[in-house]
DNA sequence: ATGGTGTATGAGTTTAATTCATAGAATTCT
DNA sequence: AGAATTCTATGAATTAAACTCATACACCAT
């Protein structure tokens, strides 16, 4: 069996010329270098090196070893290498899934200033789940799961990152707008439009419309915020989305915030994560920077 | 430091899927491998596994540990064949790539003299490669590419070995049939079968169709020649092929074989190989023979 | 010859790898 | 729920290997 050693005595030997010299460059005896190759040796039944005069010169094996040698050592020092700065926690990665349409938003901003402090971790975000955010999070497709619906499972835990409030979004001249607040019924005429999930993960439904029986004129569903406002903004319709995003959308569109019922639609969410995974240092960073950016920013 | 039995050990662990069963194929016990596992994790301050009930789910760090291993187990194993057929005083292996569809039934009329004349030469065709036959050669996992584009890159040379000319299959009731040769706008209203591969690598595309702009009525892809003068033989469509290849099936089936252009397209073929290797007898051996056997053949 | 430099080798020592026996954990069977 | 089964983990004892030391031997230059 060639080992790790082989190789490393025979391409310090090539490079250095000398046992004697390799053997210093491995902090071991020329002795042992030499018992180690003669025992290779005899399992291959072949030689590695002949002498010529008092220079060793690689025999078509030897060449062979020293080509392996060089094609697999630097491999094996570069995942050492890996390994090292994954130990030391500075190198992972780190894959988002969201399960909460607008948090993407709010995502870009936690994401950049993270990106900054850990240069070295693999971020990545996906949206699309065969078998649910949460069988994302089992199966190890995803590491952290940013989502509304804190499900417990054992092995599974949660962190609160942030609250808002769940408001309509309407055109700012519509029939709604100078309402302090809007009742279920007041959406019997209206166009809804939302992202295109089930209707029960929509809290516009579950939380306001379906306890009171009511539903809208129409539901369209579409996939992006930027052009559901735009619908929005050009009365083709109403919505429901954090307040905060509204109130950002609403310094360059003619949109406008109304709460849901007289006390609002109060919103959390969280992020889930495996139990296993809360102690790495680079997952909790991203934690505390995600509860840092929570609904004032 | 990852020794070699360590990679030998997780490959294992992840084939077989427990320890026990990696321990028996590896002819040693349970426990052996929980100690050395055990203390490579504390050499490198990681985890391997991580215990998801009975079962063992590689890590980041083992994932990276993997893949080297089944990047270098592999050239190891073959260092060692090859080694010890050395010992033996046989020759060693040869593995050739192919990057050319029909050169394989070029490749079977030399593949027969050359094992009679060198018995104890492993050969091996192999059709597939993750990063192209370039890639597989300097990686070692070829020795010889067969191969229309000679990339000229440090280290490779490449040996023409045959020409032959390209030309058009049909029917022989076809209406091209009788022509003398054809233009790229014969091709409008046909069926042209190809093999599967991008049309950038089809002289037929590259070479005719494209400087004239043209296309075929349909393209269809079929792996393999036989079915591919099938087709052409019950009139489903016409194909591009080595003229010798036309010839030799043109006996058994109604098919005919039509310049394409005026000039005809000639062709070359070369092998590729590792400049280091040149010397190697049995390899020099292989291109003298692929030599003898070119166009006439 | 002689000193200098390098390799080879046997014997003894140290270190590492392996096994054995057994405990613990998770899953399946009844 | 408890028993049987099937894995993994671990400490202690054993076995095997790797390494060093001391020294012999080979080659070359002067």
């Amino acid at each position: 069996m060639i080992e790790r050693t082989h190789l490393s005595i025979i391409r310090e030997v090539s490079r250095l010329g000398t046992l004697t010299e390799a053997a210093n460059a491995l902090f071991l005896t020329q002795s042992a270098l030499s018992h180690a190759i003669k025992k290779l040796e005899s399992q291959l039944g072949i030689k590695v090196w002949s002498k010529e005069g008092r220079n060793l010169r690689l025999t078509q094996a030897g060449e062979h070893i020293l080509s392996v040698a060089n094609r697999t050592l630097p491999q094996l020092e570069h995942t050492e290498h890996l390994i090292e700065q994954i130990a030391k926690g500075k190198r992972g990665s780190l894959r988002i899934g969201m399960e909460c349409h607008p948090c993407y938003q709010w995502l870009l901003t936690v994401v950049s200033p993270y990106l900054e402090q850990w240069p070295d971790v693999d971020l990545d975000v996906k949206q699309r789940f065969q078998f649910g955010g949460l069988g994302a999070l089992f199966s190890h497709d995803i590491d952290a799961l940013v989502t509304p619906d804190p499900l417990f499972k054992k092995g599974l835990t949660y962190l609160p990152v942030f609250d808002y409030e769940l408001v309509l979004v309407t055109h700012e001249d519509h029939i709604l707008a100078d309402k302090p607040f809007i009742v279920p019924q007041d959406l019997n005429n209206e166009i809804l439009i939302t992202y295109p999930v089930e209707t029960e993960r929509l809290d516009i439904f579950s939380q306001f419309l379906a306890p009171q029986q009511c539903s809208p004129y129409k539901h369209k569903t579409i996939e992006t915020t930027d052009i559901m406002l735009q619908m929005v903004a050009s009365k083709r319709g109403v919505s429901a989305l954090p307040a905060w995003l509204v109130e950002q959308y609403s310094k360059t569109l003619p949109i406008k915030a109304i709460k849901l019922g007289k006390k609002g639609i109060a919103k959390q969410i969280f992020i889930g994560l495996r139990e296993s995974d809360v102690t790495i240092e680079y997952i909790q960073s991203f934690i505390d920077i995600a509860s840092k950016h929570s609904t004032t920013q």
